[in-house]
DNA sequence: CAATCAACGATTATCGATAATAATTGACAC
DNA sequence: GTGTCAATTATTATCGATAATCGTTGATTG
């Protein structure tokens, strides 16, 4: 690792939040797990301080929970809580979605290319590659917006649906999801920022979990 | 402080967190300006280890940045992601303001007190009175919304937006702006929540600062 | 005078230790 | 068997020290 190397100036803390993170998103670490401070630091071979250097960021981040003086868990996110986010993020994608109307050809084939890899991973059952395919196809439509503001909150809204939703799904339920993005595409590619939002909106807002399905809203959607 | 009172168990990291927070956000550490671990260390009476926490915290916030080993600053917003941001937040707002008109008729009165603070704030010349009472009247709004999420959401942008309006005002200025917030209230007492939508987009988009507003946009909003 | 380099001081990042708090375990009484 | 209490262990929160990195300053050279 040569210094002069700007990437190779990670420090511990930041190399052990990124991994933590990811196996909570992997289901690996699931809501409710405890996370304690001297285990992680042995894991690693470091000293405590690091560690709960990653603990802050986690924590800052939504993706963990901790009370003073007991320690940190990984956070369980209530139904009502999961209900709120998936319309917080209709509304973000919604509006991404209307935005990236305005963006060049590559932005059509580069989701097609995540549909792709989406049924890919349905055909071999494999949830969690589908679930990393499909944040990437939404992803790719946040960061077409050009809005990096939204592309932040969006990936914090991100992490927090995929601690919530590693459940193993059929085969045929995946193909049907991965099969559902099409709509967005065209909707993208008609140039139709108001109907790109309502596609988008209803798209986030009809593939949510059943966990998040069942409180009845008052206002108007 | 009884160590039976929960709120008495607050870390030192916390504390710092938030006193840092409170400066930055009242334009005491204004972008830019360096914060030192080991001063701030001294200036609190304690170790480092707290404050390397703190700034932790406030760096996933998106208020300071880090580089390595070289120290954090007060994060300096540039005009182009303050437009994102406020574009943003029109979004989230407008979405508040609608699922608002579904609330009870306190909302109303409270957001007449705020109204009534912001303007004793502009009568006085207190900029930064008026932009604590202009914050609370948005949060008041949010905050009827019912979602969590999206109240969270709400804060780190409003805190975001702060960092980088602390300008004083004219009284004049002060005056207008908090009677502009009256259309809001008359909105939100409609009961029609689509309405209400696009009169809370407009009035944050057109409040925004100048310097939020250079770009040329080029989807309509 | 400008450029270069080495020394020094400032600061960051982590270490290992310590104090405080919480959880667990075992003994004892009823 | 249940409840209580004390002792022990586990864990968190902070301390003070140390190593590494960076920025500044002063000396030297052309």
């Amino acid at each position: 690792m040569s210094s002069a190397n700007p990437l190779s100036r990670v420090s511990l803390s930041q190399q052990i939040r990124d991994q933590l993170l990811d196996r909570i998103i992997r289901g690996e670490l699931p809501p409710g797990n405890r996370l304690v401070e001297m285990k992680i630091a042995a894991e690693f071979s470091t000293s405590q301080a690091p560690v709960r250097e990653a603990l802050r960021e986690l924590e800052t981040m939504g993706v963990i929970e901790t009370l003073p003086n007991k320690g940190a868990r990984v956070r369980t996110i209530t139904n009502e809580e999961l209900r709120q986010l998936y319309e917080v993020r209709a509304q973000l994608e919604s509006y991404a979605t209307q935005l990236a109307t305005a963006a060049g050809a590559p932005l059509k084939s580069r989701l097609k290319e995540a549909i792709k890899a989406m049924k890919r991973a349905a055909r071999e059952s494999d949830s969690t590659a589908f679930a990393s395919h499909n944040s990437a196809f939404h992803r790719i439509i946040v960061e077409a917006s050009g809005n990096k503001i939204l592309l932040d909150m969006w990936e914090t809204l991100n992490v927090q649906t995929r601690t919530m939703t590693n459940v193993a799904r059929s085969r045929r339920n995946l193909m049907e999801l991965a099969d559902s993005h099409q709509t967005l595409i065209d909707a993208i590619a008609s140039g139709d920022p108001d109907m790109a939002n309502r596609v988008a909106k209803d798209h986030v807002l009809s593939n949510r979990p059943k966990s998040a399905d069942t409180s009845i809203k008052q206002s108007a959607s």
